[in-house]
RNA sequence: GGGCGAUUAGCUCAGUCGGUAGAGCGCCUGCUUUACACGCAGGAUGUCGGGGGUUCGAGUCCCUCAUCGCCCACCA
């Protein structure tokens, strides 16, 4: 191959563009579900359109691919799912924000239609973008099979599992306290509220204790004493002395006239904080509301939906809620109950879209029972947490099993219901009041019977005398609830709808209702698909830590319920990004780096290597931020720490390009005159790329990516680059020894090509596309064969080397090269012997290693730039020389002319210092006797010999010491 | 408040079985050696956060303190 054809530099951008489109024309990423290959498969945590793709997702996917490639070349039916998810509020608020900023508009000036029209072309555009970044990364997915949370085949399985639910009686009407935005009407999520530290007040209110002879009050502290209205109890501590008499007895609530009980609670009430005793508004704050729940309290919502206050509220009614906070305190005043006002710093919340306080505001909502079987059965959360414990699901690294378990075993019930337009709507159709009475007599009690029992809808329908297990809802309010299984069936919406009997819940589901069914849904359930039969369970997870409850726990649970198994076997949780500062990156900080910037800058190769390098078990992983410019003048985020990702990938391309330059004479079935290698390098280097495969494999199969990248790297530049690739140069050049040398380049350079493509699959295609050119035929791995190599090295094998590539005798000879020519370099560059000088060095040494060394003349010439070698069993050090004392050898380099026995002196000196300070150690332990009589008796047979040696290298030091005519130091204690 | 993690070279981090510490970047010296200056050769750099304990021996195991970060809950 002529150097025309490889530039010295590895141009990134070329090879992704074309293996890219390549790999894709030729299939490689389609799994089919017809082949008798084993599966290997991964759903990608699919990303939420709401924006692009971020570093922390350039990992994760990094990571996913790795291990895709390497399981399609270890032969499995590779099968990575890709996908996006709708991300219900997320987008919705994104694309809201958008609306208001650029048309001045709300969502109700557009109604529900129109803005999740806008909300689809949002989605295509980003969806788009997203899928685009995962090409230009490399990722192999399975395009073909693309899923979108809220598409048609994920709706379906949405409505199935709903409907499932609906009838297993798993899921319920309940209610809950919702973050209310008053101005825009509207449920807000946590994420969409921001905290600010106010100056407030703290009022003390004295409630009279019902039918006390002696006119005794307790007293309560409040932030807010508007919502005395609808307190519906008083808590102390049950342990608190001051109260003991009072607990079970009744308080007047003032300005009421309503009776309220005194509990007990210790969850609420901290009797070290204020008076000890607590108001208890269960409809207006979420630890009254727990409480109440306790207690079976009621629930006395004071709030209309605008925020101002209603009936319940009596003479207030009607009025806003700061109205009514003055006339109540103003009336508590007046009544001689308010005890005193301080100023208290408190922390108000705010909606972050109308920047007004939000209220609590009690709410219907659906569940899903997380907590056990009426018949003591495991519930959901009991049945994931055991799926985690008996290892069903393995998560990795293992403390984080912890955290799903602890949090499972809250068994808290999951709120599904969300009030937004974004999203799956809840095919659940209620009962209107209105249509009471006419619906008795119209056909719709009959048609309902009938769908019933054909399995197309399922009906809740309630009277007030009845209880269910676990429901919180009012049990006074009657409620008729039709369940439709299929959203299409128009026959039974028409017919419901008719007359207005019933209406459909406006609610959408909780958008981690439809990614728990991710990894089934995208199957093709509920068909019994082939990819279904196939492919689930699926491998491998790979996520971040933060959504080990919101999603793998209930992919577990949903999984488990609807496939009666868990839907994957292992679970990995990667590191989370930070800047150089432990800061987590965002875009609104400035400290984000987008991952196709740093494309752009170093190539995808060079992103991946990096994220790879980085993904140890940490649990947080900074990168310092700093700035550069674009070939296009851009200035853009990017890090320090891409720099071995970028000189990485151009050193493997370049000791390639090396190799390519030298094989175009190659002929695999011309073999030279030794069939087994020509030398100890040759041995030496087939036992360690047999080794790193061995430990690369090992690797990956548990999840260690950085210290995969590592070896890799290692063996690549250290192994092969630096001395493999040195010592074959002189071969390459002699005739007679040149076809066993290609022969040799083209195995280690195939066998790096399939060991590095999963972390960096572009160039290792570009160079074994030119490996293809000038050596298609070559060793095989597998067949252990010469003959044609794959197209592409997306679908060659994962290599195993035989066993009998390990050669320790190979290695020690090499290892004695290696440290020999080192120590002559150290000589020169000591003693200033310029590189181009040529040198005559003499070794003294005796047995195996005079072997290696007069075996390795040529190589040792080659490498130190030396012109005659001398292997001796012993020598003197003449004068003029300069000489290193080694372990096991001593190498004596005469110095034409350079004689100076000050730096000589200083040199010996220097080596005399860096024995003796391991010697001292040495010593030191084998004088103790408790080292000698405790310590295994082999860990003290190898320190005795490294005293040995380590003396041993001290006398001689000493002695040319003395012939330098200098005073030795006392031997080291 | 509960849980998890981190603290090792100037920076960012490895360090599996407890046996006297490594890498990349940066730094210093010298090299246009015909694969690579995104390179080559050589070099310097550590009280492994503090204290205590277990052990013949601790970066590694236990206790404790300090600092920083993340997650969850909460502040009447």
């Amino acid at each position: 191959m002529s150097t025309a054809d490889l530039p010295k530099q590895y141009d990134p951008q070329d090879a992704q563009r074309r293996w890219y489109s390549f790999w894709l024309d030729h299939g490689y990423f389609h799994a089919d579900p017809g082949s008798p290959k084993p599966s290997y498969t991964i759903v990608i945590p699919p990303p939420n359109v709401t924006g692009a793709l971020h570093l922390g997702h350039a990992l994760n996917n990094t990571i996913q691919d790795i291990l895709i490639r390497w399981k399609r070349m270890q032969g499995f039916d590779a099968l990575w799912m890709p996908g996006t998810d709708h991300a219900g509020i997320a987008t919705q608020a994104v694309v809201e924000r958008r609306l208001l900023e650029e048309e001045g508009k709300t969502r109700h000036d557009l109604g529900r239609d129109a803005l999740v029209e806008r909300i689809w072309a949002w989605k295509h555009e980003y969806e788009k973008r997203i899928l685009n970044q995962l090409r230009l990364m490399g990722c192999s997915c399975d395009w073909e099979r693309t899923r979108f949370t809220l598409d048609d085949v994920c709706a379906r399985a949405v409505r199935t599992t709903f409907f499932r639910l609906f009838q297993a009686d798993k899921i319920y009407r309940g209610k809950r306290l919702i973050n209310w935005d008053t101005q825009l009407r509207t449920a807000v999520a946590d994420d969409e509220i921001y905290y600010e530290d106010v100056q407030g007040q703290l009022w003390t209110i004295a409630y009279p204790v019902a039918e006390s002879a002696n006119g005794e009050t307790l007293h309560v502290a409040t932030t807010r004493p508007e919502t005395m209205l609808g307190d519906t109890a008083v808590a102390v501590h049950p342990d608190d002395p001051r109260y003991q008499h009072l607990i079970g007895k009744e308080l007047d609530l003032p300005l009421t006239g309503r009776r309220i009980p005194i509990i007990a609670d210790a969850v609420l009430v901290d009797p070290k904080f204020g008076t000890g005793c607590v108001k208890v508004t269960p409809a207006h704050d979420p630890n009254d509301y727990q409480t109440g729940l306790r207690h079976n309290l009621p629930q006395i919502n004071l709030l209309n939906p605008d925020g101002t206050y209603n009936e319940n509220a009596g003479p207030y009614a009607g009025l806003p809620g700061k109205v009514v906070r003055k006339k109540v305190v103003a009336d508590l005043e007046a009544q001689g109950r308010l005890i005193k006002v301080e100023p208290y710093a408190t922390r108000l919340n705010y909606s972050d879209r109308s920047k007004t306080p939000i209220e609590p505001y009690l709410s219907d909502q659906w569940f899903v029972r997380m907590g056990d079987n009426p018949d003591g059965s495991p519930g959901f959360a009991q049945s994931a947490i055991d799926a985690v414990t008996s290892k069903q699901v393995t998560i990795h690294p293992d403390r984080y099993a912890k955290s799903y378990i602890d949090w499972l075993t809250e068994k808290r019930d999951w709120c599904v219901s969300r009030q937004l337009w974004w999203g799956h709507r809840i095919p659940v159709w209620h009962k209107t009041r209105p249509s009471e009475g006419e619906f008795e007599s119209s056909e719709l009690p009959g048609l309902i019977r009938r769908w019933k029992e054909e399995g197309r809808i399922d009906e809740t329908d309630r009277k007030p005398s009845d209880v269910t297990h676990g429901d919180i809802s009012d049990p006074d309010i009657p409620y008729h609830f039709i369940c439709i299984l299929r959203e299409h069936d128009t026959e039974v919406v028409e017919a419901l709808e008719r007359n207005g009997h019933f209406v459909q819940d406006p609610d959408v589901l909780d958008t981690w209702f439809s990614s728990a069914l991710w990894p089934h849904s995208t199957l093709g359930w509920p068909d019994q698909t082939p990819e279904l039969a196939k492919y689930y369970p699926t491998s491998l997870l790979s996520t971040a830590r933060d959504i080990i409850s919101l999603w793998v726990a209930r992919m577990v649970i949903f999984g488990q319920f609807n496939m009666k198994d868990v839907p994957f076997k292992d679970v990995f949780i990667h590191p989370v990004i930070q800047d150089g500062n432990g800061k987590r990156m965002s875009k609104s900080a400035g400290n984000g780096i987008d991952p196709v910037d740093i494309i752009d800058l170093y190539g995808a190769d060079a992103l991946r290597y990096t994220l790879a390098s980085l993904a140890t078990e940490t649990q947080d992983l900074r990168m310092p931020v700093e700035q550069a410019k674009l070939p296009d003048g851009r200035v853009v985020n990017t890090s320090e720490r891409f720099e071995q990702g970028r000189t990485f990938p151009n050193k493997f391309w370049n000791a390639s390009r090396f190799a390519l330059m030298n094989l175009d004479d190659y002929d695999p079935d011309r073999l030279g005159h030794d069939v087994e290698g020509d030398g100890s390098e040759d041995l030496w280097i087939l036992g360690r790329l047999n080794q790193v495969a061995r430990e690369v494999t090992a690797g990956l199969e548990s999840f260690r990516f950085a210290e995969v990248a590592k070896i890799l790297r290692d063996f690549t530049w250290n192994d092969f680059c630096d001395w493999y690739v040195e010592l074959l140069k002189g071969r390459l050049r002699d005739p007679a020894r040149r076809p066993i040398a290609q022969r040799m380049l083209v195995i280690v350079l195939d066998g790096l090509c399939r060991l590095l493509h999963p972390i960096i699959p572009f160039v290792t295609e570009q160079v074994w596309q030119g490996l293809n050119q000038v050596a298609p035929r070559r060793f095989d791995p597998t067949s252990m064969e010469v003959q044609t190599a794959a197209e592409s090295v997306c679908i060659a094998s994962w290599p195993t080397y035989p066993e009998t590539w390990n050669d320790p005798d190979a290695e020690a000879i090499v290892s004695h090269w290696r440290e020999k020519i080192t120590a002559l370099r150290n000589l020169r560059a000591e003693r200033n012997i310029p590189p181009s000088a040529k040198i005559a060095p003499t070794f003294v040494a005796t047995g195996s290693v005079a072997d290696a060394l007069t075996r390795g003349a040529g190589q040792i010439k080659g490498l130190a730039n030396a012109e005659s070698i001398r292997v001796v069993p012993r020598a003197d050090h003449p004068p003029g020389c300069a000489v290193a004392v080694l372990t096991d050898a001593e190498i004596i380099l005469p110095l034409d002319g350079l004689i100076d026995k000050k730096a000589e002196t200083a040199r010996v000196r220097k080596a005399l210092a860096d024995v003796d300070k391991p010697l001292a150690g040495t010593r030191a332990k084998l004088s103790n006797e408790a080292f000698l009589t405790r310590a295994p008796a082999e860990v003290v047979e190898t320190l005795r010999a490294k005293e040995a040696e380590l003396s041993a290298q001290r006398e001689t030091l000493s002695a040319l010491l003395a012939t330098l005519d200098e005073p030795v130091g006392g031997s080291p204690r």
